[in-house]
DNA sequence: TTCCTATTTGATATGTTGTCTCACCTTCAA
DNA sequence: TTGAAGGTGAGACAACATATCAAATAGGAA
């Protein structure tokens, strides 16, 4: 398993590949280069509030498009977004703070290659996501909520007959 | 890798846990009972023109909380649900037609388990889902289209420096 | 069987999340 | 410096989901 942190000048990255680096688009990658956890379209509205909404919900799109950051799906099936620090990775989320870390694993592709073999038809792509609650949470009473009500079952099954 | 198709009556095991068995809940159970694939709660309400829209999505927050249905992640964040027939599975779906299959893999769980191991923190749960164009798809040129906007790259990072 | 009450329902209001439109503004190559 | 292509903001609109509340119903008790 492999942690990746550092990361280039996003603006920079993106006006290398033929976007233009306008006013908001520069505000949003700076702040996102300083984003450690998950962020969600609404908080990074808050966060630049001389940036419209629309703006906001375009250049997020932009964004995945170019692969710069990655959208989450949490527990309860809302979203999150977080800085693709790392090449094909997947994640961890805390679901008490919120907090996001990528990992990388040999074993998890190795795996999900074999289990495609199984499968009747073309694997296309997969999603995979941890759910943890992170050490800081758990030393600390999960006090520091970002997202609370994230914490639910889904997919027990009926016994099967 | 495991696939379960059986099922007991659904409106039958939720009275058997006190739940109330209503005219509206009978016959989204009876509907469901019949579903192969996946659905979303828009097409239930339509199936079921004579049951409120607000009680369709009672009713299927119900089941999930029961366990008996789950809510899926599709490639571009929207969602499906889909029967639970197994007890704790994974899917894969069809990105073209939606189809919806559950498969279990011990090898999966065993894998997860190790990179539990790995994380700081304490895994909670987890989340796998496989995209794939079925079978029936590849030979049909994709034509019974539900999701056809779905096919999308997520999670492609930054060059790591 | 009838009655009673807690639960459930449907209609509708409201909230949340995201997209579309369009007049105006900005970027950047020539 | 200039002009055209592309981007922006405000607000309308759309899709999806929950809250409210009076009326209806399920199902146990009598």
């Amino acid at each position: 398993m492999t942690f990746q942190t550092s990361h280039p000048n996003l603006m920079t990255v993106l006006q290398g590949r033929g976007i233009r680096a306008t006013f908001p688009r520069k505000a949003i990658a700076h702040l996102l280069e300083q984003k450690q956890g998950a962020f969600t379209i609404e908080s990074l509205s808050e966060e630049l509030p001389s940036v419209g909404r629309a703006t906001v919900y375009r250049t997020v799109k932009l964004l995945l498009e170019e692969g710069v950051i990655c959208k989450l799906a949490m527990m309860d099936g809302s979203h999150v977004y977080s800085v693709s620090r790392a090449g094909h990775h997947h994640h961890y989320v805390c679901v008490k703070c919120g907090a996001v870390k990528e990992f990388k694993a040999a074993a998890v592709e190795q795996l999900l290659w074999s289990l495609g073999a199984n499968v009747p038809g073309h694997v296309v792509d997969h999603r995979i996501e941890l759910y943890v609650a992170c050490d800081y949470c758990l030393t600390n009473g999960g006090k520091i909520a970002v997202c609370s009500n994230r914490l639910r079952h889904q997919c027990w099954g009926l016994p099967s007959e």
